[in-house]
DNA sequence: TCTGGGGTCCTAGGACCC
DNA sequence: TCTGGGGTCCTAGGACCC
């Protein structure tokens, strides 16, 4: 008989994530309509959604679409700890937990079919978890593919769970609009669109050389293997990001060069705090900018070491940004933002592991636990230290 | 409706090396 | 004197995601 592999990867995704923390701790919010953020719309709730909200809208026109919204200012870190407290929920289902944003994540529960009866009862489960422990709706969506679980729990939301047995995969699929695919935005949905290409179904049946020939190689053979439901990514635990920035909007009135500099000079120090505290540093300084008319244009460095010293990233975000000086002076600055990519672990994060002396498996366990946190492709180096344990011994060689 | 702040991945040309 | 193909790194831009 022919083994079919399961549907095993959940997507775990949280709904109207920001506007549903700032229902959970204002129960004079539940049930209305919710706007975070002033200027532009950071999240809404799905009363504010039903009429006809959405996130990156401007303020005013989401104020003049749904007049009795009450609007909220952002507090980043109630999210931040309200997302940590959720991926203790996915990381106490699985250890094999890949985190997307501050409030998705997949999870591969493959091996854990000796223990519990199903995946979907495993995302059931979850589901109750993260409602019970956090206070929060999460939908699930689960698959046997990454992609196709994403794809799920979107169709899935709000407050939902939905499963695509492998054996139902394209008739699920094909019957979506192109939108539904992960990757195709405005523009790829716009090409398709002007072609007459309105569902997955109907990019299925172009060919891949049709594809090809509309949104080019890489989008197109991307595009072609989405459609027919081909994505061997496995669930990755342990990614680290590749890059950190801040970035600020200037407003519409025309900025001093000194005045746009002070700016830059702030976030270099927002961003280079971060990466300290994070245990990271990078080599390549980014500078973004958004002119008058919303064009935009970068400009980059690359540093032969890492380094996490704001000074030295001011120096170099400094010179990138007066190189950029006359193109400000035409088109006026609107945005100045700073990045630092080529991330990598010079500064590697540093943890205390309590054990007992002589006590090999606690040693284990706790190194498992590293592992677990940080990717099983971690490289562990270390020292042993104790009250009598004289100096620091090797615990690992590099 | 004049559009935030944080990221990822891909493409393409040029420099440089073998 | 004229010349290939491959690989890596850097820079810049663009599409997309939440």
């Amino acid at each position: 008989m022919l083994v079919v592999p399961g549907a095993t990867i959940l997507h775990a995704d949280l709904d109207a994530f920001y506007a549903s923390v700032e229902q959970r701790d204002d129960p004079a919010l539940r049930g209305r309509p919710v706007i975070v953020g002033g200027g532009v719309v950071l999240a809404c709730s799905y009363e504010a959604k039903a009429c006809g909200v959405r996130t990156a809208m401007g303020g005013r026109q989401a104020r003049l679409l749904c007049p009795q919204a009450v609007i909220v200012p952002p507090r980043m870190s109630a999210y931040t700890a309200a997302s940590r407290a959720v991926f203790e929920v996915f990381r106490s289902t699985t250890p094999e937990v890949e985190g997307l944003s501050i409030d998705e994540a997949f999870l591969d529960v493959a091996g854990l079919h000796r223990i519990r009866p199903s995946p979907l009862a495993v995302a059931a489960q979850l589901r109750r978890d993260v409602r019970e422990r956090v206070g929060l709706a999460i939908t699930v969506g689960v698959a046997r593919t990454k992609f196709l679980a994403k794809v799920a729990s979107g169709v899935a939301k709000p407050d939902g769970l939905l499963l695509v047995p492998p054996d139902g995969e394209l008739s699920f699929l094909h019957p979506l609009p192109v939108e539904r695919l992960w990757g195709v935005g405005p523009v790829t949905s716009g090409k398709l669109r002007e072609r007459g290409i309105r569902t997955v179904g109907q990019v299925a049946r172009l060919g891949e050389a049709g594809l090809v020939s509309i949104l080019g190689p890489g989008a197109g053979h991307h595009l072609h293997a989405l459609a027919h439901n081909r994505d061997p990514r496995r669930v990755q635990t342990g990614k680290r990001r590749g890059s950190m920035g801040a970035q600020s909007a200037l407003g519409r009135g025309r900025r001093t060069p000194e005045a746009i500099e002070a700016v830059l000079a702030g976030l270099v120090d927002r961003v280079g705090k971060r990466m300290r505290k994070a245990g990271r540093a990078g080599r390549t300084v980014t500078l973004r900018l958004r002119f008058d008319d919303f064009t935009r244009a970068t400009r980059s460095h690359t540093l032969p070491r890492p380094t996490d010293s704001t000074r030295t990233l001011l120096t170099v975000a400094r010179a990138l940004l007066r190189a950029a000086g006359p193109l400000i002076a035409v088109q006026g600055c609107t945005l100045v933002g700073v990045s630092i990519g080529n991330l990598d672990d010079d500064g590697a994060v540093q943890l205390e592991l309590p054990f007992a002396r002589d006590s090999g498996p606690d040693l284990d366990v706790a190194l498992d636990a590293v592992r677990d946190r940080f990717g099983s492709s971690s490289v562990v180096r270390g020292a042993l230290v104790g009250r009598d344990l004289g100096p620091a011994v090797p615990l690992l060689p590099d």
